[in-house]
DNA sequence: ACCAATTCGGACCGGATTGGTACGCAATAG
DNA sequence: CTATTGCGTACCAATCCGGTCCGAATTGGT
């Protein structure tokens, strides 16, 4: 199974390349080529990254978009939430309205905290991470599980 | 966005329903009936796992699914990779070659960093743990995630 | 001050994947 | 032998994703 939808999966690439060239104001047009995205794809993760407050959009000539906050300040899920709407491993965790077994299902309560360590793990790599090398720790500690716990937290949110 | 599919979730509630009981033998009728379930879908979820080695099956009367192994040696993780297949964030996660990006593209590494941490998440936690209460470390330090933020679990959009 | 080029913004549509169902076959216990 | 149960295949419906189109806003030139 895939987790991330393609389109945010390009989302990330589209926000990485703006992250890479801070200063420049670049057209949707032009990002599209750099990507190597078709163009239409393009603009429409930017819209929805405008939408979320993530890259300002200017109009007219001369226009284009840039990252509204420092990339450093902007998270992986972040991103992705733009796009693809908030993170939840389940539909309870999303709607929880919309699950009937809330009741009797002894699962939800797990699912919860299971939830909060993946996003824990897509908040915690920015995009200013994601344009050098590997910049937190490799996951070499996960390669053998250990219940138990703390699964991601050798990482504390900066 | 939600990670797991349908599917992949009412699997596992299938599976922790078997856990719940583990001596008895119970047909797909009768776990479709406990868990509310349609029980053609119980019947094909069943059949996954026991494809995939997690359950047991007997025919005839008298018949049903077992699990194979005991509740805690059953990982969240193989039984969602039971009906969806093998866990991976983004598509060159699990198909390599299909991405032709790979040799521009700096996201790549880091993706596997974040994909082997989803995956430890979900291996961490087992059948057994999923039955009781909440077992391990409900990753209290994450419940602020940084930033304005406030990415998961509030549920704005519609 | 107007016009026009350029750029973003929202609505729409086709297609693929997923979720769910139905039917016929194989196996086993009584 | 027969009834019960799982097994496999094939099929249908629906949602969601990905993509394209056309309209709205703004700046720069004239």
């Amino acid at each position: 199974m895939i987790i991330l939808s393609k389109l945010a999966d390009y989302g990330v690439i589209v926000a990485t390349h703006l992250a890479a060239h801070p200063d420049r104001q670049a057209t949707a047009a032009a990002i599209a080529a750099s990507t190597r995205l078709p163009r239409a794809t393009a603009a429409k993760l930017l819209k929805a990254m405008a939408h979320a407050g993530l890259v300002t959009a200017t109009r007219g000539p001369a226009g284009g978009y840039r990252l509204a906050r420092r990339p450093a300040a902007i998270s992986i899920a972040e991103v992705v939430a733009a796009i693809d709407g908030d993170i939840g491993l389940t539909q309870c965790s999303v709607h929880e309205a919309d699950c009937e077994r809330t009741t009797y299902c002894p699962t939800r309560p797990h699912w919860a905290a299971i939830n909060r360590a993946v996003g824990a793990a897509l908040s915690a790599i920015s995009l200013a991470e994601m344009i050098g090398p590997l910049a937190f720790a490799p996951a070499a500690s996960f390669t053998e599980p250990a219940r138990d716990a703390r699964i991601f937290m050798d990482e504390p949110p900066r």
